[in-house]
DNA sequence: AAAAACATCACATCAAGATGTGAATAATTG
DNA sequence: CAATTATTCACATCTTGATGTGATGTTTTT
């Protein structure tokens, strides 16, 4: 059928040819573009007889614009093609920035390109995959382990409630039935055991809760 | 080496045979217990002869307590096992609610036992897999589709961002180049756009951008 | 070109928040 | 039992924030 059409961005040369011979000859792919940077192959697609990919193999580190940057501008020119991040990094905050520019499935350069191109094949029709590691990283994000139990007591957190609700010292203090003083301390002492001085800081740090 | 130690819990008896088989002739795989419910797994791992397992493979659907409410009783007892989900549902809501609870692999029942194989030995060594639909029902989650487009101009923009980070109004004007004054008004501005009255607000308004 | 929007600054006033010092009572913990 | 912690309150001071009124210059849009 050949309704995979393949870019690849990588400025490795020797992986780049790689990919390029390995994958052009497979029969379900048509390989449409080959480039060492984004801006490059931005360039290439924007030329008339340009077949435009549904699938980008795209490396983070790259010359000029990185990986994670061009994930947004490509997406401006296609914007439903399924871009999959080849990489040799595996922090967290690589990989959650290229998520959420869009990226489909992360990969790490060790896999091989036998599980290279079943991740192609997988997300040409819908789907996704990501390696073991990352997966279970991008699994994590979502289990609760930050278990930061909160240090206050109940008092100090019905304060900080009412705070962050946007009422005054004030406020807080005709709604729990104690005076503006004894809000007053009662934030200071919590500033304390939070190390910060201001509301601001307050209703940031109760809110990431 | 056989470090797996896998358990299964699955009410279809038809399918818990054919899984117990199958894993029990794996030379890597011990298997210690095999239940129809989650009560009656965890009856059999306080017997004191019991074996612990390190990978439960955990369907949703099951009689008495679902597969899903069953994480959190199991993990009371076994905290660091890993616990792969076996189902026949994909929707979002499952799939999150299980992720949340710990779960670490989320596969669909449709899965060949190849694959249930490799994705116990993957998650026994500290990764993860899901289905390629599961897989990309997870990373959708982290592409903001709700682009919100803020209706701040730039310089307000800025303003909120240095006000979000903890700077008095005093220190954004210092940082900004322009006066007390004038981030006064900016703010007074900003305030009646988003219909708030206070900084608290503000900053609540921001961090859910 | 006129209107609207954006960005800048000043002066004034009152409300609210930040911070220090000091202290009393009750409950909990070592 | 003694020490610590939690909770309460008061007085004082200074900084910061909220809000109004008024004004000037620059873009951008109509």
């Amino acid at each position: 059928m050949s309704n995979i059409r393949l870019a690849v961005i990588e400025d490795d040369n020797i992986v780049k040819i790689s990919l390029e011979t390995f994958f052009g000859m497979k029969d379900d792919i048509t390989m449409t573009t080959s480039c060492i940077s984004v801006e490059d192959f931005l360039v290439e697609i924007q030329k008339k007889e340009a077949t435009l990919p549904n699938v980008i193999l795209l490396d983070i580190q790259l010359p000029g614009m990185t990986g994670i940057e061009g994930i947004s501008e490509i997406k401006k020119y296609i914007p439903h093609c399924n871009i999959i991040m080849l990489t040799t990094f595996e922090d967290n905050e690589k990989i959650f920035a290229a998520l959420c520019a869009g990226a489909v499935s992360y990969l790490s350069k060790q896999s091989s390109l036998a599980s290279i191109y079943d991740c192609i094949t997988t997300v040409a029709s819908g789907g996704s995959y990501m390696s073991p590691g990352i997966a279970r990283k991008v699994i994590q994000h979502f289990t609760p382990t930050t278990k930061t139990i909160n240090p206050l007591t109940t008092r100090q957190q019905e304060i900080v409630s009412a705070i962050v609700d946007g009422l005054s010292y004030k406020m807080v203090g005709d709604k729990l039935g104690i005076s503006l003083d004894t809000v007053r301390t009662h934030i200071m002492q919590i500033y304390r055991e939070l190390n910060i001085n201001s509301k601001g800081e307050l209703i940031k740090w109760a809110l990431k809760q």
